[in-house]
DNA sequence: CCGTTGACGCCAT
DNA sequence: TATGGCGCCAACG
């Protein structure tokens, strides 16, 4: 039906389920790859929501900046318009940012696993 | 088809 | 906490 699909489809509903997740993240708070991608049930498949993440870039529904990685590190900020625009929106959203890296992570971390508890 | 790459994570040191 | 090595999975050339 759609001969020029970028990705499959099967692959499509596994992006989708990342978009999702990482929308309901509330501001001020961040989430990491591996949650989600455990959340979803792909425990070994963290680096598969960084693929999401970069083919999301294109959305503004989806706050890819609140995703990082399990170190608090902002791993991808270099895949935004600037590499700084991922560190300015976090800090705008309260959370301290220094060295590329995000302090009190374990305060400001949100797990679907946790918060979504289902 | 094969080798490399990558917005990751776990384990060992 | 930091660094290095290994494993996983999909995309790319």
């Amino acid at each position: 039906m759609s001969p020029s699909n970028k990705i499959s489809e099967k692959n499509k509903d596994f992006f989708d389920q990342v978009y999702q997740v990482v929308r309901l993240i509330p501001e001020g708070k961040v989430s990491s790859y591996g949650a989600i991608a455990r959340y979803l049930g792909s425990a070994r498949g963290a680096r598969m929501v960084g693929w999401a993440m970069n083919a999301c870039m294109n959305r503004s529904d989806v706050p890819a900046h609140r995703v990082v990685n399990r170190l608090g590190i902002l791993s991808g900020k270099m895949h935004f318009i600037t590499p700084e625009t991922m560190e300015e929106r976090l800090k705008t959203e309260g959370i301290i940012v220094e060295n590329d890296k995000i302090q009190s992570f374990d305060e400001v971390y949100w797990d679907p696993a946790i918060e979504l508890e289902l």
